[in-house]
DNA sequence: ACCCGGCTGCGAATAAGTTGCAAGTGCGTA
DNA sequence: TACGCACTTGCAACTTATTCGCAGCCGGGT
């Protein structure tokens, strides 16, 4: 199962990362070395739970507390930098918000696939016709089964 | 947004339940009092959490133990009788397994509505071909924004 | 009525995430 | 370049959801 950046890491990740402390700065926001190192380590290719997240800060700035972790997480998330995913019962995951797009969470190996933005099309289309509910493909991940696991 | 009971609900309950009874007899279980109420719990109309049915059990069985609510909804995933839904960080909640169908879930209010399982169509279809994966479309709540809260 | 094995209650443990508060620091201003 | 205010951070304690070990209970086949 690979495809882990069909959409995020196209261009280079310090890029990203400084143009996501300069909105965090339009917003009034401050940079600092914590939230340089944290959007390094969410830039990095894949999907990152806080609590790896948080080690991989640490391996530069030992002292970080996972507490500023989430605070900035939360920050990025409503900026719409990052997006959380929720997959099943375990801790929320996180990446760089880009193009719309879903993912899928093996029930049995814990892989993680995207899945572009357009195979949501008949599904937002039923909500929308059925509730007038408008869905955010990437904040969740669709259980079931990857093809190694079944 | 209503349809909480576009799926389940058809049948009287008290069926519902003495027949997920009998499979649990079935493969060797045993009906107990705490069982019995934890389904009468569970067909109610709408979308659980273990603390609700816990609750509920409760009014009828004081002694009944969280544990016990768990144990049970396990064992009932386990036959496939129950689905446990994951919505966002919350808790898990639990209805019982009829028609494929998903959820959405609004991410302001909390509402939940069933969608059909023809929906998922085009998805099951794109993370089949891509990943060859397979999708659990019941065990997951898509988050967005319902009608009311936009 | 008896007995075996499944079921239950209890308490303690774990994991993820949140909150209040005091101390620290980025950066606009002078 | 120094100052000060507001934004950030670290820490510890707390909450919420769920799981585990263990001892005793009881459903139901015989």
């Amino acid at each position: 199962m690979d495809g882990q950046d069909a959409v995020a890491g196209r261009y280079p990740a310090a890029d990203v990362r400084e143009q996501a402390l300069a909105r965090l700065r339009e917003e009034g926001g401050r940079i600092t070395p914590a939230r340089r190192l944290l959007l390094d380590a969410i830039t990095s290719p894949g999907h990152h739970t806080a609590g790896e997240l948080a080690e991989t800060v640490r391996a530069s700035a030992p002292g970080v507390h996972v507490t500023t972790i989430y605070r900035n997480l939360d920050e990025l998330e409503r900026l719409r930098l990052v997006d959380r995913t929720y997959i099943s019962n375990g801790p929320a995951t996180y990446h760089m918000a880009s193009v719309a797009h879903g993912h899928l969470a093996c029930e049995s190996c814990g892989a993680i696939a995207d899945l572009p933005g357009e195979a949501f099309a008949t599904l937002h289309d039923a909500a929308m016709s059925m509730y007038g509910f408008e869905i955010s493909p990437a904040r969740f991940a669709i259980p079931g089964r990857c093809a190694r696991c079944t």
